[in-house]
DNA sequence: ACCTATACTGATACTGCATCTCAATACGGA
DNA sequence: TCCGTATTGAGATGCAGTATCAGTATAGGT
């Protein structure tokens, strides 16, 4: 995803562009797998030290209510945030050795959800999948 | 799930039984909905000002690693402990107006998984859905 | 290019969840 | 009852994330 494409869809969102976000951005586009919080803060801190802490955080909210990033579940239980090419909110599945994730396609995930609805009477409102394995590549 | 049942579970687990871990079990017996972390030590505190803070989260730990009790993420975000009938690792439906859960039965969520599998050669570790809407009572 | 409303920012203090240390204690099998 | 060791409490510490608020920079209109 490109430098460009990130702020085409923040300014869809109605955001502003700033210095401090493209840094922000810039890190999560370098990164092959989601970022943890301190993480995150370290690179940014090292591209540029001027851009605060609570910068960051907010930033990372702003992008995430577009649904540009999307908030994923790390192995040992924290969040981490990973830059899509995909619009829109979508699962994932998470690599526990390289740390990598795969798109779920929605072509899977509706149907799950959908049985759901009927066999419950459940009204599904937000979901998130935390699926944690080994990829393809490292098997 | 009776307080005689929960200390079996732990026995058979190969953890011993104390004041303290009855103390935080029983919170979870009383409770009919996932509780957070403060609720928690909020709780305990109340029945037993004693307990360390410390102690609530290693029982906390000890007991999702029994499986006697189930991490589930709440609609803000953070995590809810929850204490269930059900043996082992499941899923559940949490209802964002009235806080109760419901079980996924495996029945829904063993196909689903099985096709992720297939699909994307990938092998499932470990999963955690969090489905969050409105029960059938609450709706 | 300039103006202006206001979205955004940084420093700092603060909350809340969770973990670590380590000496003291209590559990439970023998 | 005895003993090895799992467990505990206090307090410090770490880390994620938020609140405040005065100052700044952006986007969009003229
Ligand atoms: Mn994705
Ligand atoms: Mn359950
Ligand atoms: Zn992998
Ligand atoms: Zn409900």
């Amino acid at each position: 995803m490109s430098s460009a494409a990130v702020r085409d869809r923040m300014l869809a969102a109605g955001q502003r562009i700033t210095r401090q976000r493209d840094v922000v951005a810039g890190v999560l586009e370098r990164a092959r797998r989601p970022l943890g919080a301190g993480e995150i803060c370290d690179a940014v801190t090292t591209s540029d030290p001027d851009v605060g802490r609570a910068t960051v955080f907010r930033t990372l909210h702003s992008l995430v209510a577009a649904e540009i990033v999307q908030r994923v579940t790390l192995a040992g239980g924290q969040s981490g945030y990973l830059l899509c090419a995909a619009d829109g909110h979508h699962h994932h599945l998470v690599c526990t050795s390289c740390g990598r994730t795969t798109d779920l396609p929605e072509a899977v995930v509706a149907p799950f959800l959908s049985r759901v609805e009927e066999t419950h009477g459940f009204t599904v409102d937000h979901s998130s999948f935390d699926v944690h394995g080994r990829c393809a590549d490292c098997r």
